[in-house]
DNA sequence: TATATGCGCAAACAATCACTTGCGCAAATT
DNA sequence: AATTTGCGCAAGTGATTGTTTGCGCATATA
């Protein structure tokens, strides 16, 4: 079983979840109010986003508030840094043609 | 059967074959030569990466060289601008508990 | 103390995954 | 013309996924 930050963004619910936690905190309750699956599933990801450590839990009374550890993310952020630099020497590329056209033109 | 770009790198192989990718075009069994699965284990691969649109084709006789798209790696960058922001403020927060605490010690 | 609520665990399910092996087609080499 | 090479397609395998339903344990409310 792979747990790592790309297979716990991998799933659209999961990244809607991630999406809700970085607005605030929240029980396993009120997420699932904004899905059309049961709390359980909601709560399947979340195990999975704790295994994953993009998430963290707050005990308070018999309520679980989970947090999103955004930090985590930043791992997404670090490894796509290499391709960045790849892309953003392409658009300067496409700049130069541009900007070339623009030249004979006039 | 989900199709984008999350689900693309969720695979370790598959972010190993986009990192050659970035490298140079390539053929599968050139691709092949540096993993440990079957020349077919990396055509499937290179599969789901087409239907995701993360790499293209450029038949040339009887070899394919795949080329890495890798505009559609700005797609996760862009997903990511969201939490950039959040993770940033949070830096500038630890900076100035930082901060705060070296003037105490003055 | 009895009952309701919030939650995780466990088991079950079909669907999808990462792989493999075997095949056949088309281009290249002999 | 015969053989080799590069490739995708198809079918098969066991493992993992996303989801559900049923359970039991705590905490809160009556």
């Amino acid at each position: 079983m792979r747990r790592d930050v790309y297979q716990g963004i991998a799933d659209p619910t999961r990244r809607a979840i991630i999406a809700l936690l970085a607005l605030q905190a929240m029980t396993p309750n009120a997420m699932a109010e904004h899905f059309n699956i049961s709390r359980q599933g909601v709560s399947n990801h979340i195990k999975i986003l704790t295994e994953c450590e993009l998430v963290k839990q707050e005990h308070q009374g018999r309520e679980i508030y989970y947090t999103l550890e955004i930090k985590k993310l930043k791992e997404i952020d670090k490894w796509l840094e290499q391709y960045r630099a790849i892309w953003e020497s392409q658009f300067n590329k496409l700049d130069k043609v541009l900007s070339n056209l623009k030249k004979q033109k006039k």
